[in-house]
DNA sequence: TAATATTTTCAAAAAATATTGAAAATATCG
DNA sequence: CGATATTTTCAATATTTTTTGAAAATATTA
C-alpha cells in the first residue's frame, strides 16, 4: 500500500467508526483528512479530496469547529479560509468527551432528577421499585459524570501546567 | 408527575440518549421499558406499550439479547416468550463496553496496524508525518483498549468472586 | 397428526438523515 | 463605492435507516 492508498483507507475507516458513534460519516471523514493533511486545507481542497458539495463541506466543517477539534487558519495574502485539525489525539478525545458529557450525560442527569423528585409521595410497591431502579441509574450516571469531569479537569490542569512552564 | 408519566418520560429520554450513541430509538425504548417493568413482558405487551409492530419488536428484542442485556424468560403453562432486562446498571454498562470494544475498537486497531505496516518502506517527510500521526492514534487506541479490557476483566473477576463466595 | 398459537423473516413503505447546488449574504480588493 | 471572491443558507433531492405487516416457519397442544 502506498501513501495515498493508506490515507484513503484511514479516511474511510475513520468515517465508519464515526457513524457508529452518532457522528455523521462526512464529518468524520473531513476530520480524518485534516488529521493527516501536512498543511491546513481550504473548502475547495476538502470538497475535491472527498468528492462532496460545498454546502456539505461548509456545514460539517462548522460542526467540527463547534466541537473544538478543528480550527480556522488564515493565510496572509489569501482570501480563502483554511482549516486544520488538532493533532494531539489525547486532546481530541478530551474535547469530545467534554462535549458529549455536556450534551448527553448532563441532560440525562437532569431528567432523572425530575422523574425521581416528583414521584416520591406515593409509596406503593410498584412506585418503590421504580424509584429504586431510577436511583441506581442516577447513582451510576453521577459516578460516570464525576469520573469524566475529573479526567477532563486533570488533563486541563496538566496542559496549563506544561504551558506555563514553557513561558516561565 | 405520577408513576405512569414518570415511566413514559424515562422511556422517551432513554430513547433519545440511545440514538445519540448509535443505538436505534426503539431498541433503547424497549430496554428502558424492560428496565422499569416489575415483571418480564411478552412481545404483545411491548408492542402495546410502545405502539410498535410485531416485526419491529421482534428484531430489536433479538438485538438486545445479542448485546447480552435482555434475556428470554419462560413461564410455565404459557406459550408466549417473556423478556426481562438485566437490572444491575453497572453490569449493563460493562456488557455494552465489552460489545463496543469488540465491534469498534478492535477492528480499528487492526486497520491501523495494516495501514502502518505496509507503508514503512519509503521515508520521505510526508510519509513520516503520516506514520507519526497514525502511530499516535494507534498508541491511544491501544491504551484505551487495554484500559477497557482491564476494567471489564476486573468486573468479571469481582462478579465471579462474589458468586463463588455465595456458594462456598 | 392436524389444528392452533407464536415467532421469525423480509420486501415494501415510511421516516429520518444527509447532501446538493444555486441564490443570498458577506468579505475583500482596488 | 463597485466588482469580484468567498462563505453561508436552505429548499429540494437523494440516501440511509427504520418500521410495517403479512406470509412463512416453527413450536405447542390435544
Amino acid at each position: 500500500m502506498n501513501l495515498n492508498e493508506a490515507k484513503q483507507q484511514f479516511i474511510q475507516s475513520w468515517g465508519v467508526l464515526g457513524s457508529s458513534w452518532g457522528i455523521n460519516r462526512t464529518m468524520a471523514q473531513i476530520h480524518a483528512l485534516l488529521l493527516i493533511a501536512p498543511e491546513a486545507l481550504n473548502a475547495d481542497e476538502i470538497m475535491e479530496a472527498l468528492q462532496i458539495s460545498r454546502g456539505n463541506a461548509n456545514m460539517n466543517i462548522r460542526e467540527l469547529i463547534n466541537w473544538g477539534i478543528v480550527e480556522k487558519v488564515l493565510k496572509p495574502g489569501d482570501r480563502k479560509e483554511y482549516f486544520s485539525a488538532e493533532k494531539d489525539i489525547w486532546k481530541v478525545a478530551m474535547r469530545i468527551m467534554k462535549e458529549r458529557k455536556k450534551r448527553e450525560l448532563d441532560p440525562m442527569i437532569t431528567v432523572i432528577e425530575q422523574i425521581k423528585s416528583v414521584d416520591e409521595n406515593k409509596k406503593d410497591a410498584e412506585t418503590k421499585a421504580f424509584i429504586d431502579t431510577i436511583s441506581q441509574i442516577q447513582k451510576f450516571a453521577k459516578q460516570a459524570d464525576s469520573a469524566l469531569g475529573g479526567l477532563i479537569k486533570a488533563d486541563e490542569n496538566w496542559f496549563t501546567g506544561t504551558l506555563l512552564k514553557l513561558f516561565k
